[in-house]
DNA sequence: CCAATATACCTCGCCTGTCAAGGTATTATT
DNA sequence: AATAATACCTTGACAGGCGAGGTATATTGG
């Protein structure tokens, strides 16, 4: 497991669902902005990243349509729903309230 | 799945160091201080709670006893060595590292 | 007195998200 | 012609969390 990875675990939706919210995207372009957001730190294994689009797609947080590339390979594109955009915000707040949680248990008085 | 389950996992090794670095604790306690600490919003399930204490003595972060009580039920208490130490403090930083990095992936302008 | 609750430990087996490994197809570069 | 980059996908294993179940002792309310 690498170092991040465990830490990350549970965000990958709300990732994606952050990279959609402006605008539509495809998988491979979604984990090169990544990437570059993390100045490489980071990526989602591809494995990762397409069982977790099938799981928003069946969530109804995501749609995907076909783009109409007439060059280069195929690029199945993600948009984000009405719900995907309320479940976003929900995750924030999550989120904002797990980290307050979580810095709490794990300081040491002190130390 | 409960709210935070996703995202408190990887943290209960840390949670637990933390507990055990000022004191040894048990079990039972353990999780009552949890609880205490989160006002009820938080607590970690038996099974969780031992299958970790599992790992971390197999890794040599902890140290397990018998308490030597003449009344009541019988308490393992576990005590944090030199190296669980000092791996509370790298996951200490790799936590704080994460938090930015997850803060910046999650980050939607102008939202 | 005894039933219920609290304290305190533990294991088994399922579920879910991650990911290594493998695959396909197209286009650009060397 | 070979390699790399773009772009998609699936399968099966793994690990951590946890529901469900179990054991035993002490206390407390009725």
């Amino acid at each position: 497991m690498s170092i991040t990875s465990d830490l990350i675990r549970g965000h990958t939706e709300t990732i994606i669902l952050a990279q959609l919210y402006n605008h539509d995207s495809y998988g491979y372009e979604i984990n090169k902005e990544i990437q570059q957001r993390t100045k490489g730190k980071y990526e989602l294994k591809e494995a990762t990243l397409y069982s977790a689009f099938r799981r928003l797609e069946k969530a109804g947080l995501i749609d995907s349509y076909w783009g109409d590339e007439n060059t280069g390979a195929r690029r199945r594109y993600y948009k984000i729903t009405e719900s995907g955009k309320s479940n976003y915000h929900r995750l924030i707040k999550e989120w904002n309230s797990a980290k307050e949680m979580i810095d709490s248990l794990i300081k040491v008085e002190g130390v």
